[in-house]
DNA sequence: ATTTTATTATGTAAATACTACACAAATAAA
DNA sequence: TTTATTTGTGTAGTATTTACATAATAAAAT
């Protein structure tokens, strides 16, 4: 039971609505992609917005990211990530609210989008100029916190397929990152962490020699103890 | 002029209470410290928190954070930075309050605490065992950001005197991070980095051998473009 | 069937960075 | 003057990173 004095004191601190706000990256086509829906908002008709929703008077803030992605995407096995909090009082035209930014990693071909909803849409990241709210900003944050995420963590593979070819996970950093690699470093890196597992198949209706395909291998990944002390900057 | 339709929506949001929180480290005496103050409140009397306070209804969270540290330290040019939003309807006992954690590094000596209020101490962090609120969560989720961080980024010089010796430096990362260092290649790291100026002037007042001090070239730093492509993980 | 095109797959040499490790010189304190 | 403590330094071995070119495979086009 909560104590009266306390209760007292909280109930005159300022209160305000918080919400989420989800950069769901995909990846498609070599291309990183964001989903997006059309703002509801008077003041930004027309315009692409992240998806987001408040968060209910009893629940975590991560829950009402997940009950986001679930609402939208139906999906509910996904990557998330709390990334970072705004909070510029003027953020909104209806008044002050205070968001919390998530970011998603999903396998575009893994789900099929409820788009018989609003518009929703997956749209090219490197192509967006304009957005509602402070969302341009929002996402250019997730977009650098996930180029420096996959380079520490295995995260890309929740983009991908379950069995992709090495093409396909290097086309996936370069567009991330924005750089080109070369290919046979790229092949050598992963092949000395030895986490890649040769499932002994080939791609597919490639219009090309086709390549061999992997998984990643999580359970090793799991049980591997990563020392952490380089100091580099 | 926001528009009604959005203020309307805004409205009926549910709104709570959002706080900072903030993690105040320091280094004195090999030993990485944390600020803390007894908690005001009445389920947790005697016992120690962090120093946070509400955020204000017209307020960013950012500016908040700065206001803690300047009413309780007296100064406002200290390193700080965002780390996490905390949220579990239960971690305060006064009801729902969401508060977001921010990570100050500042050095001790530079600043005179305004002891005269509550009971304001440095803790060693190493030796804390119990806090009010989900205060440890805090501090441990902060001490995390800190250790990856000081390898990335050359805020350990912050919690330094402008003017230190190799030998400080040192025991600084590896108070930080809980590990030895090899002397001679933590000193051949930095020497290579090419980033700190050797002053010229000897330690003082030390009961041995006087070590070179230097100080860190921000400058130089600012300067330089790191690269940053490296997968590893 | 043959040729063309696109892509996979692979190795090596040079340069750089990291690890482990020991001893002489300087200062303060006794 | 001696002792205790700490600074300051180099090297050899290993591992990692970089730059770079050619042969083999499959599909598509002729």
């Amino acid at each position: 039971m909560p104590l009266k004095n306390d209760e007292a004191l909280v109930a005159q601190y300022p209160k305000m609505p918080l919400t989420v706000d989800c950069v769901i990256f995909g990846f498609d086509d070599r291309e990183l992609k964001v989903l997006l829906i059309r703002s509801d908002l008077e003041k930004y008709q027309g315009m692409w917005s992240l998806l987001g929703d408040v968060v209910l008077q009893i629940e975590e803030v991560d829950a009402a990211a997940y009950r986001v992605l679930d609402q939208r995407t139906g999906m509910i096995d996904v990557y998330l990530d709390q990334v970072k909090t705004f909070s510029h009082p003027k953020r909104h035209p209806g008044g002050r609210v205070v968001t919390v930014a998530y970011c998603s990693l999903l396998n575009i071909k893994h789900h099929s989008l409820k788009i018989t909803e609003n518009e929703l849409h997956w749209h090219s990241v490197s192509s967006i100029t304009e957005m509602a709210f402070d969302h341009k900003e929002i996402l250019e944050t997730c977009h650098e916190w996930l180029q420096k995420m996959i380079q520490e963590n295995p995260l890309g593979f929740n983009l991908l397929p379950d069995k992709f070819s090495l093409r396909e996970l290097q086309n996936l950093y370069e567009a991330i990152l924005g750089v080109e690699l070369d290919r046979r470093n790229f092949r050598k890196k992963f092949a000395t962490m030895d986490l890649l597992i040769d499932l002994d198949e080939m791609e597919e209706d490639v219009p090309h020699r086709p390549g061999k395909l992997y998984k990643f291998n999580f359970e090793k990944y799991k049980k591997s103890n990563r020392k952490c002390v380089g100091i580099d900057f």
